[in-house]
Parts: C-alpha cells; structure tokens; sequence
DNA sequence: AGCAACTGGTTTTGATTCGAAACTTGGTTT
DNA sequence: AAACCAAGTTTCGAATCAAAACCAGTTGCT
C-alpha cells in the first residue's frame, strides 16, 4: 500500500518546491536584489523597494528563518539591525542573475543600470549557462530527464522516441518541447 | 529638477522585476517545470500539481498573455487544449534549473526523481554558472555592478574598497556580501 | 535631563488573491 | 439519446497584501 496514490508526483521529486517555499513569495527576490546591490538595513530596503513596512518586515523574517539572510545589531548604532546574506542566500545569485537576464532579453529595451561584470576585464558577463560535467555548455536539445537508476545507461536508440507517457517511460524527451518553439 | 526623488531606485534599473511579473506569482514556475516535464494538457497539470481549478486557468491564461506558453485547440479530439511552451517559455529553463539546484542542494536531502542528464554520455549536468564573455566560470567575487557607462574601465584599484555608498559610487563592490558569509 | 527625530518594527483595517466545490459549455463515446 | 469528459467559470469563505497609524528603544541636541 501507498503505491497508488500520488501517481504522478513522482515527477514532483526535485528541489524546485522547496525553493519556492522561500523565494516564490512576492517580494524575496527584490530583497535578495536589493541585498547583493549592498543594501542592509530595514529602511534601506523600504525607500528602495517600495513595500509596505509590514510585509517587508515579514519577509526579511522569513528569509532570516530560512537562513538567506542573517540577522545582526548593528554594532556603532543600536537602533539599527544589518541584513547580511549569508552563503546560502549568495548561493542564489545565478538563479537571480538567469532570471534577470530573461527579464532583460524579453522585456522593455530598456538598458540595465547596474550592468555585472567581470572584474578582470571589466566586460559583461555572458548568459548564465547550463553545463554540463565536462564544462561544455548545454541547451534544451542536449537534455534528458532520466530516472536516478538509469544515470550513464548507454541507450540503443529506440527509447529516445518512446517518451510520450510519463510515469513509465525510463527518459522524458526534453527536445520534444523544443520542437514546437 | 528629477534628481532629487527615486534616489536609489536607479539600482532598480534591470530585467528582474519584469521577470517577476509574470514568473513571481505562486504556481507559474510549478506550471514552467511540469510543461518542461512533457505535459500539455490542462487536468494533467491539475492532477499533477494539486492546484485549483479557477488559480489553473488563471496562470495559463497569463502564462499565454506573456508568451511563455501557447495554447492550440488539438487536432484530434477537439475538447482539448495544447498548452506548449514557446522559445521564450523554452529559455527560462537556466532559472528554473538554478532554483531547483539551489533548492536541491540546501533542502531536505532527498534524491531529485527525474535526474536532468548531458544526453551525449547520461551524466548528470554540472550546475548552472555564470560565465566571463570568454566562457571562464565566475564566482560572487569576480563580479562587480558597474554603471553602464563605466563598462570596460580599466581601475587603478584604489576604487574597488570605496564602494559602501550606493548611488553615488562607480562601483558596487558585491565581494563585500561575499567576506561574511 | 528633556525632547525631537530616527530605526525597526507591530496593529488595524480594507482590498486583493487563493482555494474548494459546484456549475457550465462544448465535444466525444456508446 | 445518455453518459462522460476536457476545460473552463462562478461563488463564497479563508488567507495574504497593502496603507496607514501606532509603538518602543536609541540617538542627537540643547
């Protein structure tokens, strides 16, 4: 027993709901913004975004009870506390950084201000990228979404179409979503 | 006169918010992944994602207006509705793969169930970087926020430490996140 | 010491959004 | 025709969001 329910969220197993608990609410991406654009402190964020006073208190809480941001009295002014990201809120910056880059290729024309760069030559920085384990940069056309037991298994070819039912199939063809663009 | 007001907000200068228009609202990247996973069809989404019926409709209908997704009567059974993702919908995959990697690695330690793998050798993908214009892999502390006319400034080093006033400054030093961590 | 101003909240009160369940409309199956 | 199915829409109560007022330590000023 228990096999039967939930039948399709097996394909619900990956870190995405778990990353949205967080992040998926309203304004913690315009936080985390904020917080890498050096923003620390409460009235900062407030003059800064625009959000009510309340839910921004709400969210620096729930980022802080995530453990994105830490939470510290200021030392030399009593009255004011410093949000800090810590290393897992900075772990966020290439999911921040691809969205930013979608917004940016799809939205108004308008020119970013503050544009990354590399601090070695000063230029842009290029397209957040996925790669895969040799470096090589890979698109939707390279990907496959495999069951964990099936990872390295040399296919004979014949299932790369067969993946039109999810649930069964060992492989979900990725590039069947490509197709249609 | 227009200098004085929206101090800060030229930091808020950038595809972020655009991105959060559409992608911000709570089920819209449930519904991205799930469309990533091969399904089409509205109850599959439904019966999949455990949303409600009328929040369902509502985020297709907006996933629509934005281009993410298409919506195409089927051919062969007429009740139905083909929701496919466009290239636009298609290039979200770098977000949608950082924040399932970022959630991954920081949430409760279960295995992801459709693991994503290079389709060349069946190994898993490395994590979505950030890349230098000549593909090197960049970290929080390569990378400075620079005005856009700043682009390409060869320093004399002494600017990279006098960052902390925001607005003013050439250069925001986004290493300083990164020291207390 | 006394008082205004500042910082980071909390409370209160409406407006918006979410969610579950029932209902509708057009198409298909038998 | 009757039953059923896919994709919505409607209705209504619950949760969330937002604007404004209020509150409590801290600080600066005199």
């Amino acid at each position: 027993m228990g096999e039967i329910r939930e039948p399709l969220r097996e394909l619900t197993e990956c870190g995405l709901p778990q990353a949205l608990e967080v992040m998926g609410e309203r304004w913690s991406f315009m936080i985390l913004r904020a917080s890498f654009n050096g923003l620390h402190h409460f009235e900062e964020f407030l003059s800064e975004l625009g959000i009510a006073r309340n839910i921004l208190s709400n969210r620096l809480a729930k980022l802080v009870e995530h453990g994105i941001l830490k939470r510290e009295p200021c030392a030399d002014d009593r009255r004011k506390i410093e949000y800090r990201l810590t290393e897992k809120g900075s772990d966020l910056l290439p999911a921040m950084l691809a969205l930013r880059q979608w917004g940016q290729k799809y939205g108004s024309g308008a020119p970013e201000n503050p544009v990354l760069v590399d601090e070695r030559d000063r230029l842009p920085i290029g397209p957040v990228s996925i790669l895969a384990h040799d470096g090589r940069i890979l698109t939707l056309r390279d990907l496959w979404f495999v069951r964990p037991d099936k990872i390295g298994l040399r296919s004979d070819g014949t299932q790369a179409e067969a993946s039109a039912g999810l649930g069964r199939g060992d492989v979900i063809d990725l590039a069947a979503a490509k197709k249609t663009g």
